[in-house]
DNA sequence: GTTGACTCTTGAGTTGACTACAGAGTTATG
DNA sequence: CATAACTCTGTAGTCAACTCAAGAGTCAAC
């Protein structure tokens, strides 16, 4: 038994294109085919695509999925900790980064009245004024 | 006093291609020109550009920058707050997105033992079999 | 006065992950 | 059998914000 990519695409809700894409990058393997041409997929396929729609959700590139797909089958136990801790770390960092943004932002926003013109406006102030970098 | 298009990248650590591209994009006025065509920038130039690179520090986008450069000229303080705000809340809401997302990673990431095979590892696993979302 | 550094314009390339055609053939439904 | 819905390939476009290259002209230093 297999499947129309039509019935993939929506049993995993990834569009039509975007399993194509998948395949041309390497991430789904080509799927037999139809004598017509058409694409008939394995029932495991589904489970495959759904890996990779889950490592995407978790923040992973197509090209960081691709490792952990290849390391499914053969890799070390050790490699894949060290791809997720790789993007943990990631994720952190960029946590980081948009916290102390927000601080700034949020700093400013706080300070700015909200009515009367521009002139005096805190926000408007800052970007024009300092030479530093902003707490 | 005027400088070249180099002197402004260079007080600004800014790439000279950036700066022309900026121009293209209409958030740095088409400055006066030498006989030989060179770009003259007068000084509120650095000050302009300087704007623009804290405002992208702070998480605005370029289209989002020409507005608060159009605001700073004879807008409302209410205007700018909304603009602040709402990027605020981008930012928020990107930063709830990434913790999340850490957090279900972290749970892996610790339940991973990192030695042995592949078969049985728990980030594997999770990204294989649960037809969940990931708490 | 001649190098070497700077600048000009136009146009194209980069990154990542899709998304959208066009034009043709195929399969399913009634 | 007609017709709608599906699928095929190949190519190109999208987004944001740059970044690079080619080929030519200009400026500064020695």
């Amino acid at each position: 038994m297999s499947i129309s990519i039509g019935q993939l695409a929506k049993t995993t809700e990834t569009g039509i294109e975007t399993i194509r894409f998948y395949e041309r990058r390497g991430l789904m393997p080509d799927p037999p085919r139809a004598p017509s041409g058409y694409r008939r997929y394995p029932e495991d396929a589904v489970s495959r695509l759904r890996f990779i729609r889950r490592a995407k959700r978790l923040g992973f590139t197509l090209e960081e999925i691709g490792t952990l797909l290849n390391l499914q089958h053969g890799g070390d136990r050790s490699e894949v900790k060290a791809v997720a801790q790789a993007k943990l770390a990631q994720i952190e960092a960029r946590i980081d980064d948009l916290r102390s943004i927000r601080k700034t932002l949020a700093n400013l926003e706080k300070q700015c009245s909200g009515h009367g013109p521009v002139e005096g406006c805190p926000i408007i102030e800052s970007l024009n004024k300092p030479e530093n970098e902003g707490e």
